[in-house]
DNA sequence: AAACATATTGTTATGTTATAGCGTTATATT
DNA sequence: AATATAACGCTATAACATAACAATATGTTT
């Protein structure tokens, strides 16, 4: 499957769960979108400023970008990535299905990212711990902060701690 | 035992922490981590440095408290939470005594927090999913997005969304 | 004690992230 | 067409955070 074929299919999925929700993908959220999906990495709102600017060829300022921000992360098309500030495009609607709770794994040396899926008896736990806590849950992700193996072996074998040139690929559904 | 006398024995366990690290928790480290406690809340480092320089009677810039913080979160002593951008003193020295991961379960309508430790059967299988994913964890915490019992209540009985006033306590070790 | 090194703190400037407020344009409804 | 609502543009400013360098304190060696 093409890469633009499968763009394709990503924004149809978005575009039809907005439908489901009784809410309007536009062009320039749908922009947004496209960028976060070609973009394979986590973007802070200024840097998709940028992006999406040379992207539609009109000039978007950060504070559109907010806005635009805020639909899609209330969609749960978008996370936030707290520990960060960068912003990057749900797997749910790359992988055209459902999927369980996500956990970023952000390496605090490279940046890097990797999402997987809770499996479901530890969500279970979760929820239990909520519950007994009296509370709702209301997001749609958890953060873990960690060391990736690539920085782990750059570590031990140089001592050096610069940070990594950032060729992160979003990974598991 | 006295309120008094608590923040005396947390702050000499925290001190002796430091003691072990070969590290100082020097006046200025101790106000901030004092003001912390004395809060019970999490803080800005700007709302930090307002009251550090009431509570010592020294003006203290927002420059000095996030080296301090640093110093503080470094030594585990400290958390940041990142989805709000704020500092909360670690249950660890209030209790004195070691316990498992930190979960703070913060409510995105009033901003309350809850502290729960994480059972120790869903922290071995957190660890599993890292080794798996190929990555050590780093950090002490995680948050969770929730809507807390206060606000669900509220919510439903009143449709209001207006941010509660922060009673917020600590919770359990 | 004097010289030196290191850690801590002070200070100013600046960079980065995010929101407020209000005017304009587009879309939908009557 | 008149009206209402949602989306977007724009400027200003607030809130959060770091860089760079000077000054002071502390510890170590001679």
């Amino acid at each position: 499957m093409s890469e633009k074929h499968d763009l394709t299919n990503v924004l149809q999925t978005a575009k039809a769960l907005c439908d489901e929700q009784g809410v309007k993908l536009t062009p320039k959220r749908q922009s947004v979108l496209e960028v976060l999906l070609k973009g394979q990495e986590p973007l802070t709102a200024y840097e998709l400023a940028d992006r999406v600017s040379h992207y539609t060829k009109q000039l978007t300022k950060p504070m559109s970008i907010y806005r635009i921000l805020d639909f899609l992360v209330g969609q749960h098309l978008v996370h936030r990535l707290n520990m960060t500030n960068k912003y990057v495009a749900c797997n749910k609607i790359r992988c055209c299905q459902e999927h369980g709770l996500s956990q970023f794994l952000i390496c605090s040396k490279c940046e890097r990212v990797q999402e997987v899926t809770m499996p479901e008896e530890m969500y279970n736990g979760f929820m239990q711990q909520l519950t007994n806590a009296g509370c709702t849950f209301k997001e749609s992700h958890i953060e873990l902060e960690v060391v990736c193996n690539r920085c782990q072996v750059n570590e031990s074998m140089t001592h050096s701690h610069h940070k990594e040139e950032n060729d992160y690929a979003n990974s598991i559904c």
